[in-house]
DNA sequence: GTCTATAACCTGATAGAC
DNA sequence: GTCTATCAGGTTATAGAC
């Protein structure tokens, strides 16, 4: 039975690239990145990066489709299971996103200030329209609080966890808050978010 | 008694390019906005911008450091203020953002993605490396709730306030809701979130 | 102060050798 | 598949006439 080749592979050129501009985009956005410093990021040629993909937009939308995915996905697999309860999934929605934004945390401000300009039409490859209204999530957070409109606590809960990594580097200035602290702070809101949250809904 | 010559009196050329250049900055940040652009929206030409900013980017960082003060200065001018409770702080907060905002949909993704790259030096023309930490408001949470971390709170108030307009195309696009629908919420919100706020504080 | 014309540079993309 | 060399177009900034 043969084994892998390499304990730590090397991957293809068409994945060097991918992963180059992932970082050089996250990095810089795509107006301010420039094809030869994914090129040179990911060491290989300029003329290379058109050979696999066709142009900086294209290979752009393929990051960015994936980011969206990523930073929606989270949400997309917990509120339509019916097998949990509101506060359940209140828990799992903040941790989960937690942890993802720890290892990725320039990912929000990443998709938000793209699809800002320039990238509005990928809004429509996902369909949620509809998704979270019809939600599993949605009917229970109008069952428990039917005086409340429900995107109000949902852009309520969404605020909490995702504002703190899109306000990362004004915070951390103003706030005098180191890396370390950072993450300490953010590991805490998966305990505080939920249990506010809760605080929220039992409110008169 | 002469009057003034104009009732609605043309602006001078170079308050002309400055708010010409607000508007195209704000809608596709520093690296996609072109100074034939800002030239264009201004109604003048490209030499003359360089005539009167030396650069674009001198240009930018006026532009820059006009909207981080306007974002930064509704907190700064209220939680100070020693003659008010904490809850009228949240309250005032609240309601100075949300108009604020209401007004400007834009600036906050605008300065948080040019903070992210490129502009980080801006922040420490921001001397808040203590202004916040030192406040009154600070202080009052402390005492209120001395087994919370202040920041915490404060990332939850910012993010309650500002993430809405941060995420406001997609929460469009997803929630289903049009621009008057939007601007209602965000009224309503600036009941909702001094509420929530102080439900948060009461929790034991 | 305001314009036209152009310089100087940069960027995405391709042609063509290997 | 991968490289070097280069093109074509766009961008900021300036020179110089009015």
């Amino acid at each position: 039975m043969p084994r892998k080749k390499k304990v730590i592979p090397d991957l293809s050129t068409e994945e060097k690239i991918k992963e180059a501009a992932r970082k050089v985009f996250l990095k810089k956005g795509y107006a301010a990145a420039r094809t030869r410093d994914i090129a040179e990021e990911a060491g290989i040629n300029l003329a290379l990066l058109n050979y696999y993909f066709r142009s900086k937009e294209k290979l752009f939308e393929l990051v960015m489709v994936e980011k969206m995915q990523k930073l929606l996905g989270v949400i997309a697999g917990t509120i339509n299971d019916e097998s949990t309860s509101l506060e359940e999934k209140l828990q799992l929605i903040a941790s989960h996103y937690i942890d993802m934004l720890t290892a990725n945390p320039d990912l929000p401000l990443f998709v938000l200030s793209e699809l800002r300009s320039g990238s509005e039409h990928l809004i429509k490859r996902f369909q949620f329209g509809g998704m979270l209204l019809k939600s599993s999530f949605f009917k229970q957070l109008q069952e428990k609080r039917p005086d409340i409109n429900p995107l109000q606590l949902v852009l309520t809960l969404l605020g909490n966890l995702l504002f703190p990594f899109v306000a990362k580097p004004i915070f951390q200035a103003v706030g005098n808050v180191g890396q370390k602290e950072f993450d300490a702070m953010m590991a805490d809101r998966k305990i505080l978010v939920p249990k506010w949250m809760k605080a929220i809904l039992k409110s008169k």
